[in-house]
DNA sequence: AGGTGCAGTGCAACGAGTTGCATAGGTACG
DNA sequence: CGTACCTATGCAACTCGTTGCACTGCACCT
């Protein structure tokens, strides 16, 4: 169970609706923890029922009601339970490196065409947390607490996206060279 | 779908018993695309029903009997169609990036020694990647086609290591300034 | 004599994540 | 005027992965 314990971190963070929630893992928490909506709907109806959250909710005109979610006293002590809690290695499930080993079962000229577009997309989202960085973190050295964590989160982030481009990089350049 | 075409893979390289490919798993291709023996066969169960997989009943005296599975014709069409469609790029899931968020919800100091552990941990899986490649590619420039892809699977390992026990480093090291 | 570990297959139940769909009013575009 | 997208919540069905357990028989250690 981990989808509750990033949900009341960032409620912590701010209160929000389920639909709020969902933006938010989009844009960043999601970026080391994906979340649907559907997920995040079902795990806050059961944070509700067992007590962890409240919700609040708010009418609004124009638009649907939203049902604002707040931490409540229990989910902030799950929350401290959870941070103090060993937590699993996580692993590493994908699916390039087994195609990659069964290249030569297949045209190899598609397993590369695909790292390619692989590289495409991570060097994207590569860029992407490089902006984050420069917008949010300019001065790194300079950070305490709360902002320090999450700088070094985004930091994971960059670090994992530059190592899997160089790989690619590596696997294409080798590729090419045995496969003229 | 995918743990299909990873059996599909390591079937094709050799045939072998549900038994077998759960220890493969545990020792090469599971360190990029894990499974437990139940979910191997299972799948097993499931490719021999569609006809993907055909197999042997051996018995043997002071062991169980065992099933032998081999890939059969519509296995390798389906693994040559697979290598041929776009994969999903892989998402990372780590619920080690939720915590350091969250830290100081809780205690630094706790979630300080988690990475610490997790580093120690990663630098084992390094250790193990790093002595398979020096056992089995001894000089990676002399290789080609299967072995070469191996190779560069491999690599992929410990590219992602060696980039995860520096962000661990980073972390740490941040942390400990810090947080005296 | 009894416990542990290995080889080998399998069931049953659960939890987590995915996908498709439904509803509903507002805004923006052509 | 129709279409498409955004906000907002939710159900239902499904697949995938995890965990605990069961049975058999040999080998090894204490």
């Amino acid at each position: 169970m981990a989808l509750e314990h990033a949900i009341l971190v960032s409620l912590t963070e701010r209160a929000g609706s389920g639909y709020e929630l969902a933006r938010r893992f989009d844009r960043s928490i999601g970026y080391f923890w994906p979340a649907t909506h559907q997920q995040i709907y079902r795990v806050l109806r059961r944070m509700d029922e067992a007590g962890w959250v409240t919700h609040t909710e708010i009418a609004q005109d124009g638009r649907p009601d939203k049902k604002v979610y707040r931490v409540a006293a229990a989910g902030r002590a799950e929350l401290t339970r959870w941070l103090a809690e060993p937590e699993d290695p996580a692993v590493l499930r994908d699916g390039l490196g087994v195609k990659l080993r069964g290249a030569s079962l297949g045209s190899v000229d598609l397993v590369l065409k695909e790292i390619e577009r692989h590289r495409a997309e991570h060097a994207t989202r590569l860029e992407v947390y490089r902006s984050i960085q420069k917008r949010d973190f300019p001065k790194p050295s300079t950070l305490h607490g709360r902002d320090l964590h999450q700088y070094l989160v985004l930091r994971g982030g960059i670090r994992a996206e530059e190592s899997f481009t160089a790989w690619c990089d590596e696997v294409i350049e080798a590729l090419r060279k045995d496969h003229p």
